[in-house]
DNA sequence: ACCTGAACACCGTTCAAGT
DNA sequence: ACCTGAACACCGTTCAAGT
């Protein structure tokens, strides 16, 4: 799984194969087939598995620090950190692009993802802004989630990190993020 | 080439098929292969006539009004226009995303997409602010580009558009956008 | 339970052959 | 110049057959 998790961070959805998987770990296709019928099951155990990761992790870094600046520092040095990898990009991201092409039980995984990150964002939100409506956090959290993957798909798109500092460093200068 | 286009717009670069194409206008794979040797060169060529046509439409949105306010409304309706057109998204949103599988030739003309992006929003930028660096203002036009982007992406996946409008108007009220 | 090789209809690409 | 059918090595998927 964590090969398959590699390519697709890498390639996306339609460019994993069982056969590469096969050459990758030393069996073959049609025994991962055995463990994953269909490419949709595989699909969406990734992305169960990746959400439940990253919900973990961000749990974690709430529970390190109740400070709002410094949460959205460390959500955003785990969207670089995927660029780092050789540029690769968010499983989910990857995957909301081909989402046309997405079996219903990956989609399913997709949409649970981002609602992962909204929610935690909204809570890191209103550490600050105790007044601010409930609405109006919840559509700026969204805002954040969607400007952090722009500004990944952008800087991937270029092969260069530095464009995404620069977005997040703008989003900042902004105020769209704390 | 249209018929390509709505393809990638759909479903990415990855699954835009030759056999398709010829299924849907009609002549053999071998014959496109005729006018476009690989699928690279199609692909760049569906690129460069995106990039060029995006590019008219933002000088005569300029043209039309030199209010950065409208400007911008202007830009974010193009993107969502996408969207409603069956949930599509921009053909070289799709194409970062896919960019580790893309050949050289569509390289180049999805960073020209992203230079002219760019630009444009920095001119429009500078209606407002003649006083801020450039500099600035340049990274602030990178951001935005990659936050509607974003936006875009997040909408798609979640096949709502109401996302992509909420994510607009929370880059306008934070003022990442004028 | 887990794995395999072979088959099926797809894909991009190539090429000899037609008009 | 433009088009075609057939071939090649790929793909997901299926399945009978092995341990």
């Amino acid at each position: 799984m964590s090969v398959a998790r590699l390519m697709v961070q890498a390639h996306g959805y339609n460019a994993l194969s069982f056969r590469e998987i096969g050459k990758e770990v030393g069996v073959s296709s049609a025994s991962i087939h055995h463990h994953f019928p269909t490419k949709g099951d595989l699909g969406a155990a990734l992305a169960q598995r990746y959400t439940d990761d990253g919900s973990v992790a961000l749990e974690k870094l709430l529970a390190t620090s109740k400070d709002a600046h410094k949460c959205m520092t460390g959500y955003a040095a785990i969207f670089r950190a995927a660029l780092l990898n050789d540029n690769r990009m968010c499983l989910v991201g990857l995957m909301s692009a081909e989402y046309d092409d997405l079996p219903d039980e990956v989609r399913t995984e997709v949409d649970r993802f981002a609602d992962v990150n909204v929610k935690w964002l909204t809570e890191v939100l209103s550490l600050r802004k105790a007044k601010t409506g409930k609405d109006a956090i919840q559509h700026q959290a969204l805002a954040i989630y969607a400007a952090i993957g722009g500004a990944q798909l952008v800087a991937r798109g270029r092969g260069d990190i530095a464009m995404f500092d620069r977005a997040i460093t703008a989003y900042r200068a902004a105020g769209l993020i704390p």
